[in-house]
DNA sequence: CCGCTTTGTCCTGTGAGTGGAGAAAGTAGT
DNA sequence: ACTACTTTCTCCACTCACAGGACAAAGCGG
């Protein structure tokens, strides 16, 4: 089957392309409410869209007391493929244009592996949603890795979890196997972006989303876009100094934050209480499965575990710390936390909020919220598919 | 005489003003190379803004091998005001359109003293300068409080140093007795306007700009944009945690950065350490002067004094500590140190790097200037002075 | 005085975009 | 069935921004 080859001729093509992602279909009319633009201009630009196959015209909607209008929608075929590494997992999804999850899967995976191999996992992931009929092929990808990205060219540089990457040309490795064109950014920006996109995030303009996962990350938006840094590594909070000549921590400073708290810290401290005995509930689940984790933490929490329960809130009141200087300093009108460790829920979200509330200027505290995400797993697939949507669906 | 009146009628003529205003007086062929207009449709543009009288075409330059060209300027007798109230001292200054400083008064202050009399005594300093012959009037004002500004109303809001001000309608009030626009932010925010326009921080579009003065505060710039957050606190990092649990602040938490450092802190830790006989050159200053200020501090270590140089150093590890965070979050493309404090010269500075070339992130710090302002006291009035014209020269 | 260059002006063609007239297709009331 | 009114969509003429070429003006060097 042949795969989108257009792209909109200008910014107003553009425009009505997003508006038919984000809103649906549409009659002509409908849009021409959105976009200031003369009906006939409008009707000129859509019927070029037309003929490009982007948008098909199908059937009639309702009539709403006159002539019924012609529906107008993103061509049924297109194809999205939406990429998320992360450190232990890889997810995978296929979407529509509208960027609606049509197909989701999700192996455990180790980055560390390198690039080649995990491609190898990805592309049979992404056979294996081809093959169940999703899709005859994709028109566009979009992936995120955990580190460090220079956007513009897809590469990732100096990551520290996975430096097998540093410097390998995902996006142009991906685009040549996939055949279709492909962004590549940080996982915590594309959730971020996901967020924004169908999750709590809509309609905020400036907003941090903190993924806390394997390691700690911070997504950045200003003005409803993606804000990367100069060499891209913006949001990269893991490494601020929580604890002036605290713990040591693994990057080789000491009193990190990710020494403190993370997916990976929590196995480990939880680890360490069961063995010392401080916790019974822990140390049956240690001896169950041999090793523990942020879900093991999250159900002996749930369990009523108390040494399970101060490891959260410990960790919360950390990260909160860390947090309350980024909105002393970024003023946000949102702050959303996910990742791995959201099944701690509302523990650690209550200790983040105590410490931001307690913390940061009223005035940058007053009407802000701190929610977990909405999206969980599927944030950073559905970033991933706008993410290239918003590339494909802008001029050429 | 009659003022300024007009204002570009879109934005080619806006561009227009900007460039005759950052790169002087121009040819019509030198701006046809700066903006990617037809010679024609420059012309046309060029010959309404010399219809409008914000520029004029004044004599020809010289040949450069043919027929020798007009030169078009703006217009000489614009007036912008540049106001820069700071804790306890004004500066207000005057510039041409250019931006060029033609006069400047700076005079002590106390900004508690509330709107009305800070207002008297700047309406006198800019009448003063109108006195000296170097304005008939002014054709817009820019003008710097320090604390949070709802920018678009031109408004304090819960401002901590200056309480009397909360609300009180700065830009209306201002506009009136001046009879010309006024345009508010906060002092930070025109610092690091300051430095963009003229100063360190050309062509670098995310920086960082943290003020150190009575209090400490960050200017933040993203991709050419002063970034103020959702309520206007961002930049507020004064009171970021700088000790977990350590010195009780004046508001009211425990270890923020200001409690540590800050012209403020400096003179109060400086004094009581005259006082407990730790340093002779200090207290010699104590005795003469009756109380000790950043300044003093600034002589004793030039003169070699260690304590004085250990209480900057130890400030300088503290501001560094936070600013580290603050970079290894924004991954900026240059960080500058200014305001009051900047007599502490590289004893400061070193300090600064020190601690964030240790804390960041390589990949964030490898290519990171930081740098000492370079306007001193006139980056608040200019970057006032900016913060107008930006405002008079877009399209109305 | 003759080419050559740079600067600035004039004029016409093109394409984007507006706005109005009106056709097409529907609903609701009489 | 007929009328009045609504909404949707199409067509067409007019305006305006802008490009680009021709050309005039004004300088240079030989």
């Amino acid at each position: 089957m042949r795969r989108m080859t257009a792209r909109p001729a200008n910014t107003h093509q553009a425009r009505l392309l997003r508006l038919l992602r984000d809103g649906g279909p549409n009659s002509r009319a409908q849009l021409g409410d959105q976009v200031d633009l003369s009906r006939s201009k409008l009707a000129v630009e859509v019927d070029r869209l037309l003929e490009t196959g982007l948008v098909v015209a199908d059937g009639l909607a309702a009539s709403r007391g006159g002539r019924r209008s012609h529906n107008i929608r993103l061509a049924p075929q297109l194809r999205f493929l939406g990429v998320d590494i992360g450190a232990t997992s890889v997810d995978v999804a296929v979407t529509n244009a509208e960027l609606e999850i049509l197909g989701h899967i999700n192996q455990p995976m180790d980055v560390r592996e390198g690039p080649v191999a995990v491609f190898e996992q990805v592309l049979s992931m992404a056979a294996k949603l081809k093959a169940s009929g999703l899709a005859e092929g994709f028109d566009g990808a979009g992936i995120g890795v955990p580190g460090p990205v220079r956007f513009p060219e897809g590469v990732p540089v100096a990551p520290p979890i996975m430096p097998g990457w540093d410097g390998f040309p995902v996006r142009e490795a991906l685009s040549q196997e996939l055949g279709c064109p492909v962004m590549v950014d940080n996982d915590v920006n594309l959730m971020a972006t996901g967020e924004q996109h169908a999750g709590v995030a809509r309609s905020v303009g400036d907003f941090l989303c903190v993924k806390i996962g394997t390691g700690i990350g911070c997504g950045i938006v200003v003005g409803g876009e993606v804000y990367r840094g100069t060499t891209g590594s913006a949001g990269d909070i893991g490494h601020i100094v929580a604890v002036p000549e605290g713990r040591p921590c693994a990057c080789g400073n000491r009193g990190c934050l990710e020494a403190y708290f993370s997916g990976a810290a929590l196995a480990r401290d939880a680890t360490e209480a069961a063995q010392q005995g401080l916790s019974a509930e822990l140390a049956s689940r240690l001896e169950a499965g041999g090793s523990l984790s942020a879900v093991d933490v999250a159900a002996a929490a749930a369990a009523g575990d108390a040494t399970a329960l101060d490891l959260i809130r410990e960790g919360g009141n950390r990260t909160g710390q860390v947090i309350a200087g980024l909105v002393s300093f970024f003023n946000p009108g949102l702050v959303v936390i996910g990742g791995g460790v959201t099944g701690l829920g509302h523990t650690l979200l209550a200790a983040i909020r105590t410490q931001v509330y307690r913390q940061s200027l009223p005035l940058a505290t007053g009407n802000l919220p701190i929610v977990l995400g909405e999206l969980g797993p599927t944030a950073g697939v559905i970033g991933a598919a706008r993410l290239i949507s918003d590339h494909l669906f802008s001029p050429a």
